[in-house]
RNA sequence: GGUCCGGUAGUGUAGUGGUUAACAUGCCAGUCUGUCACACUGGAGAUCGCGGGUUCAAGUCCCGUCCGGACCGCCA
């Protein structure tokens, strides 16, 4: 790769070098003109002094527009006068190479006038020049690349599970219907079922980061229809607690990865740490933290079986409070809130679940799996599914299943909660949900 | 799906039923000895989301409709 990135031009000081950017700003002055460029890594001021020898660059900056691309050939220099970075480049020659047209149909400066999100989102490509969405998705390529060495370390095959399905994959989710070939299909809410058959192709630990498709109607903040799921599934284990450990160590390991990488950036541009776990996360039974929020908060939420949105809020804030964590596992949920595949405990006839919670929301549903056919069946049956439609499912349990565990892991979620910003849609490349699928 | 709120120059907002719809920013032109959110002067730019109604008069009030946002429910 030949292309000089902006980050890197402090080591090409006094060299004849050529850049390439986009134009962040042009302020043409009497004697000198001055050009800010910007690349996905920084920005780099040009001038140019207005005379004779250098006529042609000045036309060339004065027909310049923001926004245009450029390719410059010339000198970087220190430069103290300069209060971006010190530096500034002499060019001796400028070629434009794609000229914008003079307004933007949103206000990527975003001093004061923050454009509307449904006009950012109809522009993503413009909104996306900026550099706080930059960080983020390289934030989320770190995020991924983390739990993938953490996955290959600890011998972990990577999965890649059909998105096209010819029955629902049970979440408990609406399903999307599609047209196939004249039959009827869906496509996939979860990878759920096949990590589940990989564990009965004796894998033993399997991951998926893919996308998944939710046909609910909701408008919030942090639902979107398609949005990309980090599932893990592990095998020969003796109870969810295991799965926990497993999520745990993982996060802490991709917590670590983005500070080491991209703390210093995140905190200038985003103002805040990030923050790695040093202790634990605590681990709370459903029924006790129910009793915690009650009890400190005075809150009661209406469903004795699930927590609403506000006591999800509540225990995270505890959690914070009395144990310094931003994370919180929520464990052992009623039947009643989860699908039939999680396992119960035969002493307290709860389910061998649990929920993470991170500043607020909830990010993972996990559990150990029913992996006895018989026992299956009946917990399907109990939550009103037809045998039928899972046949192809309860085929996998039938010629040994290791007793096995895992979960899924909301990706877009984690980096709406770690960058914290207020929607799904910022943490999004291109947000799909009920009212958009364009651009 | 439910409740509430909003839609006015490119963008973000203001706008007591009554002149030429205001402000900021952006854009264009000019001025300006190195700027750095440059500054200054001037200019262009709005069928006030759409349709109907009330009224002498509607951006403003009423009804409908479309689009969007927040919260709730559902879930990652």
């Amino acid at each position: 790769m030949s292309k000089i990135l902006f980050k890197d031009l402090a080591e090409y000081f006094g060299k004849e070098i050529e850049i390439q950017g986009f134009v962040d700003k042009i302020r043409d002055l009497q004697y000198v003109q001055f050009v800010v460029l910007r690349d996905s890594t920084g920005k780099i001021q040009m001038t140019i002094e207005k005379n004779e020898d250098n006529k042609i660059l000045n036309d060339i900056v004065s027909s310049m527009t923001k926004e245009s691309t450029i390719l410059a050939k010339g000198t970087v220099f220190e430069q103290e006068k300069v209060k971006l970075r010190g530096m500034e480049f002499i060019p001796s020659n400028i070629e434009i190479t794609s000229k914008s047209e003079e307004e933007l149909p949103i206000d990527i400066l975003d001093y004061n006038n923050k454009s509307k999100q449904d006009l950012r989102l109809d522009n993503r490509f413009l909104d996306l020049r900026l550099d706080k969405n930059y960080l983020i998705f390289k934030g989320q390529t770190l995020a991924e690349m983390a739990m993938r060495e953490y996955w290959i370390k600890n011998d972990f095959i990577e999965i890649h599970s059909p998105k096209i399905l010819g029955t629902a994959s049970e979440t408990g989710a609406e399903v999307f219907e599609l047209e196939y070939f004249g039959k009827k299909v869906y496509l996939a809410q979860s990878p759920q079922f096949y990590k589940q058959m990989a564990m009965g192709a004796g894998f033993n630990n399997v991951f998926e980061i893919g996308p998944v498709f939710r046909a609910e109607n909701s408008h919030t903040a942090y639902h979107a229809t398609e949005f990309t799921s980090v599932d893990c599934e592990i095998s020969w284990i003796k109870s969810h607690e295991e799965v926990m450990d497993l999520e745990e160590e993982k996060l802490v390991h991709v917590m670590k990865t983005l500070k080491e990488t991209i703390g210093d950036n995140f905190k200038t541009i985003f103002k805040k740490e990030i923050m790695v776990p040093e202790n634990r996360f605590p681990r709370i039974p459903f029924l006790e933290a129910k009793q915690i929020v009650q009890e400190n908060y005075k809150y009661f939420g209406e469903k004795s079986y699930d927590f609403d949105r506000r006591e999800e809020e509540l225990i995270c804030l505890y959690a914070k409070k009395k144990y310094n964590s931003e994370f919180v596992f929520v464990t052992d949920y009623p039947f009643e809130a989860r699908p039939f595949y999680h396992m119960l405990d035969e002493k307290t006839n709860l389910t061998k679940s649990f929920d993470l919670l991170y500043k607020g929301i909830e990010i993972t549903t996990g559990a150990q799996r029913e992996h006895r056919i018989d026992v299956l069946k009946k917990q399907a049956l109990e939550k009103d599914m037809s045998l039928d439609s899972i046949d192809f499912y309860l085929n996998f349990f039938k010629f040994g299943m290791p007793p096995h565990g895992g979960y899924g892991f909301g990706l877009t979620r984690f980096l709406m909660r770690l960058f914290e910003v207020d929607s799904i849609r910022d943490v999004t490349f291109l947000y799909r949900g009920p009212n958009r699928v364009m651009p």
